[in-house]
RNA sequence: GCCGAUGUAGCUCAGUUGGCCAGAGCAGCUGAUUUGUAAUCAGCUGGUCGGGGGUUCGAAUCCCUCCAUCGGCUCCA
């Protein structure tokens, strides 16, 4: 016997080599039917493999990532199986789970296109009906090569080279064999809805160097309703999509003879930015951040200093040069060597630092055609910059400064669900950056220090620092769940020595000083695109362009509302008189599919009492006040939205 | 940059086995209406069918090419 312990701190004995399966009958049918697979000591396996010793037991269903991986991952197998039966030859990549579905990267001796995807969705559903086992069986690397070798499969052979010996397995479905490690359903049968999304083109193992593979994208659902709902809910999300508000809001614009990715912000989209410039500089005052301006261009070598012209110069617009031809300028892709040069302007002292230099530094870098996307990439840009140059003994503290900006940022304009995430160097390839090793050791060090401090919840990803530098990154999802980075502070030790930046300290010694980067909102562009998906439009009351739009109820009332519009507006108040000639209830709708948060309707009642008639955007009639308590609830809830800093 | 798709009026979209002057709704303009809480009525304007080249008696429709956009991949100082 054998001894399973439950997460909820239970124990059961059961017979060696029980299943998983076996277990969640012995609790129940209807469990049984829905768990969808399990983890023996905290390993997920497969409902049919014999657990053979005493073991931490845990069941999973639909309701849990680990079931629904399960689901996908068997899903994608499925895939396979149907693209084998309907394109003879075709060769296989990859196919795993994701966070939505999963896909499968395939090299077909046919093209595959969208209009195909309905027929093999077909064959998935025709072979899903079939409830055919999968089954998983272990091999040796000598027959996993032989039988993909023979099948003159060369992904899968690549695959199995790297793999040790003793720990490969097939999984089968029907026809198909796939080199697996599972875990998988016991059978194809839960599988009922299957939606294949999209089909893309892939570079074999990630690399621009390999061959491009064509990918296909799909989700399955235990039921159709929850497709359909799933479905839905993609549809609802594209609605919040920046690119279509933006233009619905007026906000900002693009133009081909302008430029790919190079924005241009209409009046109200200039308006939401100016109040989001204006916040952060209120907020940097209070830490005792200096405002600078640099200009848009610099001298080429200013950049090989930095070293990024070295590992960016082929990437950028480039050189400007000069009517006679003698000098080359860059378009600045980042500020930080203008800072640096104005850290240079005079000999510092270490009762000088921390040195914070603020600039919201408008930068251009020519990112890849297919990478253009709204505002969240775009080859103009302008940067919430700045540098901090400090002692090594105020970096702690500093660092964690900025991450009470960003926090205080983010909670003022309700962004709950970010991901901390602490970008270090990849260990196997130092040589992509530049710096000594402990420099680095130091950098790393601090910001994880620094983020555990502040008790942020992190996830670290290698590889992901910048090339001079760790950081610590604030990633937002956009509507459709695609992650951004917003907010991001660096720790650098390179730039204050390529530029040979100093101080004097309390011992009259020359000190390098360590520079932080930083960026709450990222850029003005992409803060801006979240921001707009995030409240589907309805900014909160002290960023919205027009706060207060007056609608007289008929052209007789217009002086009435232009007298009350010039009352809010000398209350600090934006306001606007919506004085066309249509019937009132066109102009409610009109500026509430503005997202217009207050509209005051004015006739007759309202003039002769001087009051106003308040509607709140998405709320209705909230009945009629007086001109000042209108103005008093207006200033009331913008102080509501936007806390002190304590 | 790569793979695939798309591009018709300011916006959303009809219109392809190649064939009369290319359509609708909304927006805009003009007029009527003077309106009480989510679309008043009527008339009118507006398009080199993304740009260029080609095939054809004839191209929005077929081919080539460039540009832009969308979904991915790669990249992201």
């Amino acid at each position: 016997m054998i001894k399973i312990t439950f997460p909820d701190g239970g124990v059961r004995e059961y017979a060696q080599g029980t299943t998983p399966m076996q277990i969640a009958e012995s609790i129940s049918p209807r469990l049984a039917q829905e768990v969808l697979a399990a983890s023996v000591n905290g390993q997920t396996t497969d409902l049919n493999r014999p657990i053979e010793e005493d073991a931490q037991f845990q069941l999973y269903k639909w309701e849990d990532a680990e079931g629904k991986h399960a689901f996908w991952h068997s899903s994608s197998h499925l895939l396979a199986e149907a693209l084998e039966s309907l394109y003879p030859g075709i060769k296989f990549g990859i196919g795993p789970s994701i966070e939505n579905g999963f896909y499968y990267d395939v090299d077909s001796p046919v093209p595959i296109t969208e209009a195909d995807l309905p027929r093999i969705e077909k064959k998935m559903e025709e072979l899903a009906r079939t409830k055919e086992p999968i089954v998983r069986r272990e091999v040796s690397k000598s027959e996993a090569l032989d039988t993909y070798t023979k099948k003159g499969d060369e992904y899968k052979v690549e695959l199995i080279e790297g793999l040790e010996d003793g720990t490969i397995s097939f999984y089968t479905n029907g026809n198909f064999t796939d080199l697996c490690r599972g875990p998988h359903l016991p059978n194809m049968g839960p599988i009922k809805a299957i939606k294949l999304t999209s089909i893309a083109g892939a570079y074999w193992r990630g690399d621009e160097k390999n061959k491009m593979l064509t990918r296909i994208y799909g989700i399955t659902f235990p039921k159709k309703s929850m497709l359909d709902e799933y479905l839905a809910m993609v549809e609802e999300a594209k609605k919040r999509d920046h690119r279509k508000l933006g233009r619905e809001l007026e906000l900002f614009a693009f133009s081909p003879r302008v430029g790919a990715g190079l924005p241009l912000w209409l009046p109200k989209g200039a308006a939401l930015r100016e109040r989001l410039e204006h916040f952060l500089r209120n907020v940097q005052k209070q830490y005792g951040y200096l405002p600078v301006i640099t200009p848009h261009i610099g001298m080429k070598d200013l950049y090989v200093t930095s070293g990024h012209y070295a590992k960016y110069g082929k990437d950028s617009f480039q050189p400007i040069h000069t009517p006679d031809d003698s000098e080359e300028f860059l378009l600045k892709p980042m500020n930080c060597p203008h800072h640096c040069e104005i850290y240079r302007f005079k000999p510092r002292s270490y009762r000088d630092l921390p040195l914070r230099l603020a600039e919201f530094g408008t930068v251009y870098r020519y990112e890849q055609s297919g990478e253009l996307h709204g505002l969240t990439r775009v080859r103009g840009f302008t940067q919430d910059d700045a540098h901090i140059f400090c002692r090594p003994d105020q970096l702690k503290d500093e660092f964690n400064k900025v991450i009470d900006i960003v926090l205080y940022i983010f909670k003022t304009l309700k962004f709950n669900d970010y991901t901390a995430q602490i970008s270090l160097r990849d260990p196997e390839h130092k040589e992509k950056y530049i710096g000594s090793d402990e420099n680095w050791e130091k950098a790393e060090r601090a910001i994880i220090e620094s983020a555990a401090e502040k008790g942020l919840n992190t996830v670290v990803e290698l590889g992901e620092a910048a090339f001079y530098g760790p950081k610590l990154d604030f990633m937002v999802r956009d509507a459709l769940g695609r992650k951004w980075q917003l907010g991001t502070i660096q720790v650098d030790y390179n730039l204050p020595e390529r530029f040979d930046l100093t101080y004097k300290g309390a011992d009259d010694q020359l000190h390098r000083p360590i520079m932080i980067h930083r960026a709450p909102f990222g850029s003005m562009e992409r803060f801006v695109a979240l921001l707009l998906e995030h409240t589907g439009g309805k900014f909160p009351l002290w960023l919205s362009p027009e706060q207060v739009v007056v609608l007289p109820i008929s052209e007789k009332f217009n002086d009435y509302a232009e007298k009350v519009s010039n009352y809010l507006n000398n209350s600090d108040i934006r306001a606007q008189v919506d004085d066309r000639n249509e019937k009132i209830g066109r102009k409610i709708r009109d500026n509430e599919l503005k997202r217009i948060p207050f509209l005051l309707i004015v006739g007759e009642k309202e003039q002769e009492n001087e009051e106003v008639s308040v509607r709140i955007q998405g709320e209705g009639d909230k009945g009629t006040m007086s001109l000042e308590s209108f103005a008093a609830l207006v200033r009331e809830s913008v102080d509501k939205e936007v806390e002190k800093i304590q």
